[in-house]
DNA sequence: ACTATCAGTTCCTAATTGGAACTTACTTCT
DNA sequence: AGAAGTAAGTTCCAATTAGGAACTGATAGT
């Protein structure tokens, strides 16, 4: 299978990885969520080649995480917003910020510190159930089909 | 700059994505937090060809996210287990799966329903401060730079 | 007229991927 | 004993993608 088919899987997270799960695509977003937004911005932060961030560009603003807007007329320039959709994206980014400052970072500690406004203190990113508001792990999580793709989906004990 | 050498940048989200960012390793830890373990397993359910599995998970198992335990001698065989520091990836994969199912599910549904042990209901991720309990957004977050690289990770106003 | 800005596109070479077959070390079947 | 099966890779080749640098086009500033 070829990795730009992925999005033909009923598997939400291959379909979410269609979009984002491209080399480079997360750094594109990590930098929209410090406030970049113009192409050249990206390329020099990034060091991507201008093609690769091209493609990835348009790929996240066809898949509904960008927009592109119009920033002035004459010369015609657009930047490229994030969409509520792709704001939605942010616990994943600070998770994985997260993980990388606790397993990765080296003897200068993490390099950027995400302070929480509202209690003034370092966030401390926890997956939380919104309905009974209890912090989850893998073991507390029981997956149930969706009757549609019966059988397909999860490994069976067999293999 | 080359993909590759992105692990040398101080930023933990690209360090992070130095280990789990490359295509169909998500998809690969996906399947670990489903149960799989075994090479022709993985190579069956992700389609992807042998020697990128076999690529992605010496990636993964050197990076400290998967060890590979001898299942069994003569032939000797190996499988590969998440390490605790692969189990602390679960929020990525949950959050991930559940913006999928947010926004591109198809008519029949979200194809895996995650339902929390605790409560009995589906999870609803939420990503909450681990200090005061609140859920966050990413307006609620302020950067504070290490000083050991000021200057050089947030952008300018300048551009 | 000359230079700069910005958002790309084009060109070429080098690296990576997709697909299929092959290898090694056993075990089980006939 | 010989043939087939299992598991975890490795090897080979053609096709795609990435990296690097130069180029384009519309416009503004000097």
């Amino acid at each position: 299978m070829r990795w730009q088919d992925i999005d033909q899987q009923p598997c939400s997270l291959a379909r979410s990885l269609a979009i984002i799960g491209d080399n480079w695509t997360l750094l594109v977003l990590r930098d929209c969520f410090l406030g970049v937004r113009r192409f050249d911005d990206f390329q020099q932060r990034l060091g991507v080649t201008r093609h690769v961030l091209s493609d990835r560009l348009r790929k996240l603003t066809d898949g509904g995480v960008l927009e592109k807007v119009a920033y002035q007329e004459r010369p015609l320039r657009h930047e490229y917003r994030l969409t509520t959709m792709g704001r939605d994206l942010y616990p994943v980014i600070a998770h994985l910020a997260q993980w990388g400052d606790k397993y990765l970072a080296d003897e200068a500690g993490p390099p950027l510190v995400r302070v929480h406004r509202q209690c003034g203190e370092p966030l401390e990113a926890k997956l939380q159930c919104g309905h009974c508001g209890e912090n989850v792990e893998p073991k507390d999580i029981r997956l149930e089909e969706n009757p549609h793709w019966a059988g397909q989906l999860l490994p069976t004990k067999a293999g």
